[in-house]
DNA sequence: TCTAGCACTCTAATCTAACGAGTGACAAAT
DNA sequence: ATTTGTCACTCGTTAGATTAGAGTGCTAGA
């Protein structure tokens, strides 16, 4: 059907449907085909039966599908360009040298959630590409100890805590230099086990204290499985979309993000653009998921975007694909 | 009007609504106090007419104003005991010695959250109190380092970034040693001023690429400053409440939780348990905040418990004062 | 193959009526 | 002097009825 009238039809119905939000008519369509609204009711018919629109009662206007939107996205949409005024506030930020690099996505993903009024995510790079790079521990007032854990990735982690006042700073930096002699190099998600088979049994034989040491140790390296770091911007801009108009439904977002669903949501895929359309999307059908990965020598991460179904996908493309060629400028 | 009738009907009407988030009849509290409904209604009116009642029509049950809770609070409730499950709970938390202080902080906030299905903040000690303990700089793998920088509180903030190849780590070490020999014991917001005051002039000086490590460390600081150390535990709670029942309420709630606004609502006070009912607190007047500080070691900050007015006092004040009372034998 | 027209469907908005919970006031009872 | 029973009245809530309007499917004719 390519080229057909067929798919004007349902380009321009679905990019109504994305302005207004509201089911289409045929009357609303016919004006900018050159047609009779019977026509087009003759089109949105074949349509329904294929499976690309929908409609909300038996005499309602039409309103796209899943599969709609999915051939909308795979053949009939084209990214659309910022405008000049766009574009500045993005390039300024990555010409602005004394930002560093995820600082300036940070700040674009400001920028892209408040043009667009949709929820961005940043999501780190996940643990078990992380090595040990070094741990220290650092003494403080009285008898309380920081332990930090530094990994070749550039990640801290650390952990305050209380030690016995009869244990010595001898026996604590012995403990740290066997970690450091015996783990540097070590995935960080491994660590915690090494950390208890081999290091645990060499400091109880000669450390007295040596629970409290190992604890402090176990517990931050812990943080970083536990740690997921993932950061939102703007994440009620969701709600200000027309579909989340009741109680139940906004509940039910917010309280998937804030139980950091959204991670499993955003598999490892190819390194494009990738557009997750309702239950495409392991988190909740009415939204799209729009994601990327991002690449800076040894730092990566993904970012998404997260709308309504009846997102402006020409425009997020269009800025995802903006924001990652600066990137890779950055990248060089 | 001390152990009146008149008081007694304001306590019942209270705990009343509390429990049902509904207008309070007369003839729903006259069989409590062997009297008529009719009875019941003139001292009802008298409250109303003194300001603890109010009538949401004309010929609608009584609703607790402000000036009823906060007579209610002061004079009529009692914190309540905690069940012998609920001690239970918590002092397993307060027992486990593998647990550092702040996270078992964390986790009875986690288990009072579920409890009363209100939402729980920690707020950690303000930069202000922390002077700077030690700053390290450790190169990664290529062209990265790591700027960590520590705390006498054990506060820890890093900072990656990608520096040009030409610059030696002689000159980065140079730099760190400088501003550990002069900066050390700086509060910590003193010291991006002294950074660029009596840093910079000296490092411009004899290092070529001074900028960019200065850059590092000035944005590492001002870390410090943006993060406000805020945790909440349970954000969705609230709007499980019956209160926020629309999406206009929910928004603005949520919204103000996203942007911290609740720290400044969160004032230094006496070291006892603070209560601020609807517009007594900065937050939302739809909200009571109960807020109490913690002092463990050098270690404070403020636990805050946001629930409707229509809170449940004796329960949160009586799960505050047991969680403080852990806290404090944790301190000896 | 397209279009005009018509009968039909369903939503959303507006109105009405009835119900019930609750009040205020007042006179009678304690 | 206080308490109580009673009665008229108010107002929110709910359910049903009505209407206007947008939109469809279908069919006959261009």
């Amino acid at each position: 059907m390519i080229g057909s009238r067929e798919e004007q039809v349902l380009k321009l119905i679905i990019e109504e449907y994305i302005k207004t939000a509201k089911p289409v008519g045929s009357s609303c369509i016919c004006e900018a085909l050159n047609c009779s609204s019977a026509t087009v009711r003759n089109e949105m018919a074949s349509l329904e039966q294929k499976g690309y629109l929908e409609k909300t009662h038996i005499s309602s206007g039409r309103v796209p599908s899943e599969k709609g939107y999915r051939y909308y996205v795979d053949n009939l949409m084209k990214p659309k360009d910022m405008t000049g005024e766009e574009m500045l506030k993005l390039q300024t930020i990555f010409h602005n040298n004394s930002l560093q690099i995820s600082d300036a996505i940070n700040k674009s993903l400001q920028i892209i959630s408040d043009m667009t009024n949709y929820t961005s995510v940043i999501l780190g790079s996940t643990s078990n590409e992380n090595r040990l790079k070094k741990v220290e521990i650092l003494p403080l007032e009285e008898n309380k100890i920081v332990a930090i854990v530094i990994t070749d990735k550039g990640h801290v982690e650390h952990k305050n805590l209380m030690i016995n006042k009869n244990i010595s700073v001898d026996e604590v930096r012995q403990t740290t230099d066997l970690i450091n002699k015996l783990l540097v190099g070590t995935p960080i998600d491994e660590v915690s086990e090494k950390l208890e088979f081999e290091i645990k049994p060499i400091i109880a034989k000669y450390v007295k204290q040596h629970e409290v040491i190992y604890n402090a140790f176990y517990s931050a390296f812990n943080e970083f499985a536990e740690k997921s770091n993932m950061h939102f911007v703007g994440k009620t801009n969701i709600l200000k979309q027309p579909e989340f108009n009741s109680v139940d439904k906004i509940k039910n977002i917010i309280s998937k993000f804030e139980d950091n669903d959204i991670v499993d949501s955003i598999k490892e895929e190819d390194s494009g653009i990738n557009i997750y359309i309702g239950s495409e999307n392991e988190l909740d059908e009415d939204v799209t998921i729009i994601k990327t990965k991002y690449d800076i020598g040894n730092e990566n991460g993904t970012i998404a975007i997260v709308g309504p179904k009846r997102m402006e996908y020409d425009k997020v493309v269009g800025l995802l694909e903006y924001l990652k060629s600066n990137i890779d400028n950055e990248n060089l």
